[in-house]
DNA sequence: ACAATATTTGAACATATATTCATATAATAT
DNA sequence: ATATTATATGAATATATGTTCAAATATTGT
């Protein structure tokens, strides 16, 4: 299972390496970076998915959001819920808002919030069953 | 259909308030502020999540797991796909390892990284239908 | 116009973190 | 044992980021 170990190039470690120039870099497995990099996700889909798990991979966002998935809700009734000030959740919806993850909706001076894309709501389920498996597999 | 809106107290903004102390503070719906709070996911659960979703929201373990969804692989081919340096991608690796997202198999002196958690999988293929769709819509 | 409320925003500070460099460990071969 | 290879790790540094405080908008009512 092993036999396509093919040894090509040695050096020690060397950053800065350009993305078409793999010339002087260690590899073992030359066919397998062929193909994933014939395969890799274009740079700026990468970023793009990593700002909506960043933004996810907050404790203070992700319980919005998690309230946000039960019901729409006002700024200061999310401070007062998840005990923070309303300041501090305020920055963070507009980080949710930038990423289009949460939308508003203003009724006289009151602005409720709500989740605004269907994939984030996806992502939390799969991520609730897996905090909650893993609270019965490994807890 | 905003009947029930019961304006109970107003302060200024006041940081530091117990998870268990609403007195004080500025809210707007006090039934659904009630209602959130009994709902409330547990603190433990939500800080697993966010390391998990934390995790994924950076670009270069981001690519790491998308590779890893691929195919199995070795730190210096990770490094040479993805051009970066044999350290980072271990430093990132252990990450990866310290919240179980990938798995390691041991051939000789070379460890073969793979996906570790099914869920992580799911999270990647929302994202990707994610990133793709927003591509079609908004670009 | 003025006051009050709900929310937003900018600056500042403290903390987290990704990469680099140098070094250490683990496995294999001579 | 020694050398070589593959990977891991610790310290350092530069950058990112979450919260707070103070002040600014926006809306409504008087």
């Amino acid at each position: 299972m092993t036999s396509n170990k093919k040894r090509e190039d040695h050096h020690p470690q060397r950053p800065g390496v350009s993305e078409e120039d793999l010339c002087g870099v260690r590899l073992i497995h030359m066919d397998r970076v062929a193909l994933s990099r014939k395969r890799a996700i274009p740079d700026h889909k990468i970023e793009r998915l990593a700002s909506m798990f960043k933004v996810l991979g907050d404790p203070t966002r992700l319980k919005i959001v998690m309230t946000l998935r039960a019901m729409e809700m006002c700024v200061c009734d999310l401070a007062a819920s998840l005990g923070l000030t309303e300041s501090a959740v305020s920055h963070q919806l507009r980080r949710l808002r930038d990423l289009a993850l949460v939308k508003r909706r203003r009724e006289g001076q009151v602005l409720y919030y709500s989740l605004d894309d269907a994939h984030v709501s996806e992502l939390l389920n799969i991520g609730n069953r897996h905090v909650n498996e893993q609270e019965n597999t490994q807890g």
